[in-house]
DNA sequence: ATAAAATATTTACGCGCGTTAAATTTATAT
DNA sequence: ATATAAATTTAACGCGCGTAAATATTTTAT
């Protein structure tokens, strides 16, 4: 490789003996030359190693190739989990990602819109904070860039919706603890931030009308994203008051759920599907640390894979259409059920 | 606010009765200009809603307003903690922290040094992935962009190192147990991939040398960022082959200690400090699940705040500097022991 | 071999802003 | 009020690349 410095496109384009607007149209997509020219292009980018100036390239473009990935909480393993994949099909597809996390705050997350507006991308990954989102704010936005929402819904706003399908979530886990010989409760926090909680409460009064039992929701206090510390001091008021009505509990998350067993190992209470055990826990998401509570957690798993799969195709989609959709399709991916020990 | 749209500088020089030179000062920084003028665009500003093209606006300047954030492992809550104090500081100090993950491979590293060169970023905070990374793409890149490194130290590379002092937690942790009665071993990775692994290591046997105790030492197989997973397995064996030297067991961090305490479970080993109990185990880096783990975990926490802070200080300084410090300090902030119930 | 189609080259302009130098205005000090 | 310093304005150039039109070359089809 020569040492030289190359200061700009025009330079490079001498050195390698190709003219500058096919050097031009090479970067915008490579795909675009001929093959042998292409060929040729990439024996000197070996040889010279020059790479264009972004920010002349993206000064006059209408769109870049960047794509903004926004999740809610990135200090929660899930959506770093999910990020990773995300971030690995954008780069696959020859785009750039950049990764943003709101955490958890309304301010930062309209900020980070008003961020990406003016990096103009191609388009946008959102999972939306949720109730606390600026509705009116992500709306605007949405109109402007092109945008698909995953994780968390909000109705009607954004090109297309891809995330998990609560109801599957939740049917599951009931259905296996009522065959499995126990009726459980609903624990969730009373103010749930995240829509889903919403669902997955629906879906639990649902699968009980359906069994023809008595639902029982167990609601507790705290706000906020420390969902763990939240899950064990309602836990531990609950379980210190005797206020649960099934020996059964089914967490509307995993993060609860850690925060759940946390607190029954403090008081004692063990956990566990075996008849010697005092109670049975289960929950929803597979996060990264079920597999490692104690007892480790029975859960519901998104997929994830497919989730992400789905949500960077329909984005391609989108972006291939110049940004708009014929129609706003949500698509929903069905949940695995985790066997372990916690129930 | 006038909902015309604003095509350029020059229109919003003009709209505001400003000279364009003058704005872009001010946008460059705002201190720049006399506090007068500086209202007079602020006014106009709310008026009319108009953003510089960052594009055009970083094309000819040498440096940018950006700072890269680049960690080995996002889906760690350790390192998703800390990026977020990092990005909070530099926002406050108004510049654009971007956050790239290395998702633990040596490729993905440089190829976020890649890009961020072409950023040409203020300053990098760089957190490298240890043993697996490219020594010398890293003092190249060190060479070519302001770096300070924090976390995991490359000897004389990047511009300052800032993380924590690995003897203190050890020291702590080590004496804790030794002086309620104990004697531990080190549980560890037999190729930790972090340097700070090593350090730790050293640290046991030094302070054992000085409380005149045989050092024990478990190394475990497993290779990748799995460390629960790893530290599940490598207990499970030594527990089941009887393995352990002491009934009291010091992990190197806490996700290894995680799996351990997964392990002692699945065995029906009660760990705690109590005399009834089988073993103790401690670990290092109040992670932000060892709270919630069963039992929880006696462990030594970070200063995440004061190695946040002082690195992005640092990193401050050697911009305001042009790039270059006098020296390259290694800034190290002592861990504080945590007592919970595990030990 | 020849015509048609596809691709590359030449030339030239524009994007939005950074930046500089000289001229002018405004603020501060005496 | 006057001198001096500080800030702003005016005018103009350049950055590195996108892009368009006209022309030339290469490839493909007949």
């Amino acid at each position: 490789m020569s040492h030289q410095k190359i200061k700009n496109m025009e330079e490079f384009a001498r050195l390698s003996g190709i003219s500058r607007p096919t050097i031009s149209k090479y970067f915008n997509d490579p795909d675009s030359v001929r093959s042998s020219t292409r060929d040729r292009i990439e024996v000197a980018l070996k040889e010279f190693d020059y790479r264009p100036n972004i920010y002349a390239m993206n000064q006059n473009r209408r769109l870049t190739k960047n794509i903004g990935i926004v999740v809610p909480y990135l200090a929660d393993p899930f959506f770093a989990e999910i990020a990773r994949v995300l971030e690995r099909r954008c780069i696959d597809a020859g785009f750039t990602p950049t990764l943003f996390s709101s955490h958890g705050e309304q301010g930062l997350e309209n900020a980070i819109l008003d961020t990406l507006r003016s990096l103009k991308p191609a388009g946008v990954l959102l999972a939306p904070l949720g109730r606390a989102s600026d509705r009116k704010y992500i709306e605007q936005f949405c109109r402007d860039v092109p945008t698909i929402l995953f994780d968390s819904n909000i109705e009607g706003v954004g090109a297309a919706f891809v995330g998990s399908d609560n109801f599957s979530f939740v049917s599951q886990t009931v259905e296996y603890l009522n065959r499995t010989g126990n009726v459980p409760c609903f624990f969730e926090m009373r103010d749930p931030a995240n829509p889903n909680a919403n669902k997955r409460r629906y879906a639990y009064l649902e699968m009980m009308r359906r069994l023809d039992l008595e639902p029982h929701i167990v609601k507790i206090d705290g706000i906020g994203w420390g969902f763990e510390e939240i899950g064990r001091q309602g836990a531990l008021k609950v379980l210190r008051d005797n206020l649960l009505p099934s020996k059964t509990v089914l967490c509307s998350n995993d993060r609860l759920a850690i925060g759940f067993l946390s607190a029954c190992h403090e008081l004692g209470v063990s956990v566990g599907r075996d008849e010697a055990c005092d109670i049975r826990v289960a929950s929803h998401d597979d996060h990264p640390y079920s597999r490692f509570t104690c007892p480790s957690l029975t859960t519901a798993a998104h997929d994830y894979e497919s989730v992400a799969g789905h949500a960077v195709e329909t984005l391609f989609q989108l972006i291939e259409a110049g940004g708009k959709l014929n129609r706003r399709e949500e698509t929903l991916f069905a949940a695995r059920l985790i066997m372990r020990g916690s129930a």
